[in-house]
DNA sequence: AACTTTTACAACCGCATCATT
DNA sequence: AAATGATGCGGTTGTAAAAGT
């Protein structure tokens, strides 16, 4: 079917609209109603076509938008609506009063999409991309801290496990934290009852817990965190061993924070491994917008993080528990979701938002209104 | 202070869908 | 049923402002 221009372009004035245009439009639709878009400027006295002045007007100008920075609990919402609606941005919109799709659209593109990204988390499906991941951070951490155990051959049997995108959303979320914000990754840790599982199962005669000295720095030992930290390493180092390609030329990644140090091979790799690993709708967990991915367990008794360390040795990941952990285990939606007022920084919601792993379905979201 | 680069967002474009003729 | 028109939608672009050098 054939689709005719919206107007006659030849003549109309194009670009920005001065306050005089604004004026002119808000006075016209205040004293007529819209009508019909394409002969409002016609009688508005507008050198518009239709749809520049729908837009206008929609998108800006109505009485109803609410303007300036985005709440956190809009921000969570539209995180929570992306992932199971995708980029169907006025379907998000109308779940958010006072935002119009447009300004929901910018906004996930100039602020949560690089947020994700930072954090390794696949902007589009929402699940981890170790390929996203800030790999320099990591490997420069290997590097430094685990030269010696980089060539062990009995990791390599660890392969697999590097498809575990459960294992590494919890580990890049770790990782993440380490690096950033030590003291947020004790609270991460304590919201997650990692403590608990480590003081039970591993730390329970050593006494051999988590401290932070004067300086809000961790001291050594955190021997949980540094495994699960071992694991990713060799996890990566897995990874570029299956495409053998070793580390050839290590200056790489001479300690520069660049997403353009990722590792091509490594890259397609993952690529391969979790675009397709999307949760079902129905069994779709939400997790914080900086620090996890919906395919990450809420933590709750029923945690797969929790059935992680659980599971595993005493000492050490049991691969094969975590790689027949399911993608999305239904656990129950936690509702002890914690914001920050509205006045958060942008640093402080990414900072704070690492530790968040709790997110619910809004109650009045039914989902079935998008099927 | 001047210049360059990055960021944020308003606006545009083209296609899809629905309604009307 | 086909053609046409109106509106909605999502991707992309242009540009002003902010940040960096």
């Amino acid at each position: 079917m054939g689709r005719a221009p919206c107007c006659d372009k030849n003549g109309l004035k194009k670009g920005p609209w001065t306050p005089e245009e604004d004026h002119k439009l808000i006075t016209y639709i205040q004293l007529h109603s819209p009508g019909n878009w394409r002969n409002l400027p016609k009688n508005a006295g507008l050198q518009r076509c239709g749809k520049s002045c729908r837009l206008r007007w929609t998108n800006y100008l109505r009485p109803d938008i609410k303007r300036g920075r985005f709440s956190f609990e809009e921000e969570e919402t539209i995180i929570q609506l992306h992932s199971i609606l995708g980029n169907k941005w006025s379907a998000i919109a109308a779940r958010l009063p006072g935002r119009t799709d447009n300004e929901i659209k910018n906004y996930w593109n100039t602020h949560i999409r690089k947020r994700l990204l930072r954090n390794g988390i696949d902007p589009v499906t929402h699940a981890p991309r170790l390929d996203l991941l800030d790999l320099s951070s990591i490997l420069r951490s290997t590097l430094c801290n685990q030269s010696s155990s980089l060539l062990n051959v009995s990791n390599l049997l660890g392969t697999q496990a590097l498809l575990n995108p459960e294992l590494l959303s919890i580990v890049s979320t770790l990782l993440s934290l380490k690096q950033e914000n030590p003291e947020t990754l004790l609270q991460y840790l304590q919201q997650n009852q990692l403590f608990n599982s480590i003081n039970t199962h591993q730390l329970q005669n050593n006494q051999n817990i988590m401290q932070l000295n004067d300086h809000h720095q961790f001291q050594t030992p955190v021997s949980d965190v540094s495994s699960l930290l071992n694991q990713t390493q060799f996890m990566m180092q897995a990874a570029n061993n299956v495409e053998g390609e070793l580390f050839s030329d290590m200056t790489d990644f001479n300690c520069q924070n660049s997403q353009e140090n990722l590792i091509p091979s490594t890259s397609s790799l993952m690529n391969q491994a979790f675009v397709s690993e999307q949760a079902p709708i129905n069994q779709v967990l939400y997790s914080s917008p900086s620090s996890s991915n919906p395919t990450v367990p809420v933590p709750s008794e029923s945690s797969s993080l929790q059935s992680v360390l659980n599971n595993g040795n005493q000492n050490n990941f049991n691969f094969d528990s975590v790689m027949s952990t399911p993608l999305s285990s239904p656990a129950p939606l936690n509702s002890s979701s914690t914001y920050l007022n509205n006045s958060s920084t942008e640093d402080e919601r990414e900072s704070y938002c690492s530790s968040f792993l709790k997110f619910e379905i809004p109650e009045s979201l039914d989902i079935s209104d998008f099927m």
